[in-house]
This record gives structure tokens, sequence and C-alpha cells, in this order.
DNA sequence: CGCAGGTTTGAAGCAAGTCAATTACCGTGG
DNA sequence: CCACGGTAATTGACTTGCTTCAAACCTGCG
């Protein structure tokens, strides 16, 4: 099982190898607002970092840390998908986001972390001590300002979602998700859009159960605005998504 | 009109005169996770920032900043409620944060707001230039931490919330909502808990229609937890509303 | 092939929403 | 001091979008 995940991390990584640096891959897709140019590292800070770093490899479904585990490191995902999860006691889960390749996790200013970091799939990221980003921030002040401005777009995220969370029916949180995803990983060559995670952690990302994600995409295949297949899904009709993605009625 | 609102400010700060200082309140309440020290400043850098700062007057329902704004400022709020509102096209109406006396507000790293800020109540704000603060940051080690520090706790807080919009029920957020707002603003001698948003405010926070708002407190009011004035609530009995806060069964 | 996991579809239930009417509250002016 | 008017809160009756429970269907892999 190991190695398949690592055969898994090998192809995806092909797949990536150009995307793999440490600026934001350049999108397919239309101009995103939220990733942009603010998930960028300064230039003059970028070497310093990365010789703190060290590549490690994870597997499917592997948790990175746990809910209220003190956290040392900070990470920046090189290939794969990690959820940031929260988790009831009676199992009921709430996924705050989705991370993909160029994201950056565990920088927060607390060390303990409130949400588990886990693999959505095979995974490589790079590891930094989170104190020597600490004592980097501290003697550089681009750096500092980088990270402040990371916290600034995630906050901004969360804010977003929580409208989403809140007053968006199934159907606009579907589309919207879709859109989003195509957008931040982009597209193959056939035009598909990767979806790494299951339906149950669409759901759990966007406040709905499974079979409301399963019938809503149905519903979309129907209208034909956009084809599914096992790793993903590609858009038909993008202006039939993008009008379910800020409906209004029906 | 004008008079009036002046007067309620002045009420206002009557009540909070205690709290209205750089530092966090003592609560009456229970400890609560998310406000403690990490509100406070760094005391070596108080005096630097308090010379920087202007008091202002907001009336009831004016707007700090409109979203989309470039907002060149940053505000503690001295006494008083404000929110932050996301407003869909079609009216629907998000609200991402309530921020009582001690709070911060728009010192994000993007000087433009995707948020609404507005007075809940006559509020009382001491405003600082953002770019003042920025240059005080980057000459200031511990501003800039204290910076990153808050930010980190509004992250956890929306990370928070995001579990509740899209996993809690609606007694469990109201319940919850509730022994919130006793843990961040108190309880006076009467030991009345103040509500200076109105229902709608609260669905709109909670992710809810005001009418379910009226509803789950009448539940809680016949259930004797509760008790509801005009200007807040009272605990009857903290036992049952904790239980409902975190209720999996009813 | 055949199992195991994830996915899709159906049928029925229910929590919260919608629409509407009534009541409480509060400031204002007679 | 009380009648009045406007706003917010409450309650009721009904509807609905999403959930729940259940069954069937893929699909990849040993």
């Amino acid at each position: 099982m190991m190695v398949g995940e690592q055969m898994m991390v090998g192809e995806q990584m092909m797949q990536l190898s150009t995307q793999a640096s440490l600026l934001r891959p350049p999108h397919a897709g239309p101009p995103i607002p939220h990733a942009a140019s603010l998930a960028d590292q300064p230039h003059n800070a970028v070497s310093a970092l990365e010789e703190l770093g060290t590549v490690i490899t994870v597997a499917k479904n592997a948790e990175i840390w746990a809910q209220g585990d003190n956290v040392q490191y900070s990470y920046r995902i090189v290939s794969g998908c990690i959820r940031l999860v929260k988790l009831m006691e009676d199992g009921r889960r709430q996924i705050s986001e989705f991370l993909v390749a160029g994201d950056w996790l565990g920088f927060d200013g607390t060390a303990i972390q409130d949400v588990a970091a886990e693999a959505v799939a095979g995974s490589v990221l790079k590891r930094y001590k989170r104190c020597a980003v600490d004592a980097l921030a501290s003697r550089d002040n681009s750096v500092a300002h980088w990270r402040f401005e990371l916290m600034s777009q995630k906050l901004y995220l969360a804010q977003e979602h929580m409208l989403t969370l809140g007053r968006r029916t199934a159907g606009e949180r579907i589309a919207a998700f879709l859109l989003d995803m195509e957008a931040r990983t982009g597209r193959d060559r056939s035009g598909t859009v990767p979806l790494p995670m299951n339906r149950s952690d669409i759901g759990d990302y966007l406040g709905l159960r499974l079979e409301t994600i399963c019938r809503v995409l149905s519903r979309l295949k129907r209208a034909g605005a956009i084809r599914t297949s096992s790793t993903g899904f590609s858009i038909r009709d993008r202006a039939a998504l993008e009008v379910c993605a800020s409906e209004t009625l029906h």
C-alpha cells in the first residue's frame, strides 16, 4: 500500500513538476482573486528560507498533525492536496480549507493547532522548522510582512467561505467550488480538472451531505454544464456553471 | 437623533468605563479560550501606538467602511459593538464577526476590505493611521508579532465559526452564541448580558432567519435556561444552556 | 473473478425557511 | 399622562431544500 502511494505521488510529481516551484503556478483558468501574488514569497528571502526546508512525503489519508497538536513545523505543498479538518465528538466534520501545490500550512501564530491536517491524496511537502521561520521573520522584515499578508489572505478566504456556508444554496456552493478548483489547480491537456478529494470531503467542506453533492453534480451533468470522471471533472458549459455559482433564483 | 445616539454612547461608556483600557477586561464568566491575552498589545509598544490614535464616535448603524473600500485606518473599540458584514447582490447577508470593547478591526494586510464594518450600537473607537502602524511594526518586532498573533486568533475564530455554520443545529448555534456573548462582554450586577444587536443580526451571524432565532430563544425560555429582556438576556440554568450548546441529540 | 470502497439514485422525513398576522416596545407629541 | 405610530419581536401555519435511510451500481485492484 505504501508502495502504491509512492507510485501515486510519483505520478503527480510528473504532472506537476513544472509547478513545483516556490511561486504559484501559472493558471490555465481565469484569474483568481484570492490566490495570485500574495501567496508568493518575497524574492530576497527565498534562498534563506529554502535552505531551511526538507522534503517529506505523506501517504493518502495520513495525518500531518492532529487537532490539538503542538506543531513545530510549517509546510509548503510541493504536490498533492491537504485538508484542514475540525472534528466534533459525535463525528460531525468540517473541512475549513483544501490546500494544493504552492499553498502554505502551519504557519499560524500559535503552535497549538485547532484543526487537523490530513493528506487528501499522496502528497509531497517541504517542511520548515517553525522557530527558524520565526527567527527569519524577526531578522527580515519582508518575511514578516509576507507571512502577515498570507494570514490576511487566509482570513479573506475564511470570510468568503462563511458566506457560502451561511447563505448560499447547495447548487451555488458546488458550482462555485468546481470553478474554484479549476482556478486553483488548473486543467490538464484533455481539459480535466482533478478532484483528488471524495464526495464526502467535498460535503464536509461545503456543509452538505455527500448525497447532496452527488445529486447536484448529476443535475449539472444533466444540464450539460459539466462532465465527471473518476479522477475529476471537465467544464462543458462555463457560462451555465457560472450562472449556477451566482444564482439567486433557480 | 444624533443627540439620542450620543446619549446612548454616553451611557455605554459609563457602563464600560472600567473596561475601556488597552487590555481586555477581566471577565465575569468562565474562561474564554479565544480572547484572552493574545488580544493584548505588548506593553513596550503601548505608549508608542497610543500617541498615534484619535478617538472617534459612530452612531448606531453608521458605516465605518463599506465593502470594497480602501481603508486607511485601523481601529480599536473603546465601547460599543461593531459588525463585519458581507452582502450579496440579492440582499443575502453574512455577518462574519461581532466586535466588542477591546477588539481590533481593519488591520488586515490588504487595505481593500471585502467586508463592511457597521456600528451595531453607538460606539466609541480609537483610530490609528494604518501606515503609521505599519511603520511601527517594521521598526518594532514585538508590534509585528502582536499583529501576527491577532491575525492567527481571528483565523482560529473563523475556523470555529465555519464549523458552526456548516455543521451545528440552530439550537446549538444560539446557545453557544449566548454563552460566547456572556464570556466576551460579561454581565452587569443584575446578571444581564447585553445583546446590542437585533434578532436579524444574530440570524445573519449564525446563518439562520430571524424567526428561527426567536423560536429557539422562546424554547430556551420555556425550558427555564434563560430569561430575555429588551436590552439583553440572563442565564437561569447555565448547565442546561451548556448542554444545548454542545448537543448532539435533543 | 469478486470483493471493498466510493458513488449514484430513490423514497420518506424533518429542520429550518417562508409568508403572514399579532403582540410588545419605545419614542414622540398632543 | 396617555394615545399614537413605527419598528422589532413573537407566534402560527404551511412549504421546502436538504437530510436520512436504504438499495443498487460502478470501478479499481488483489
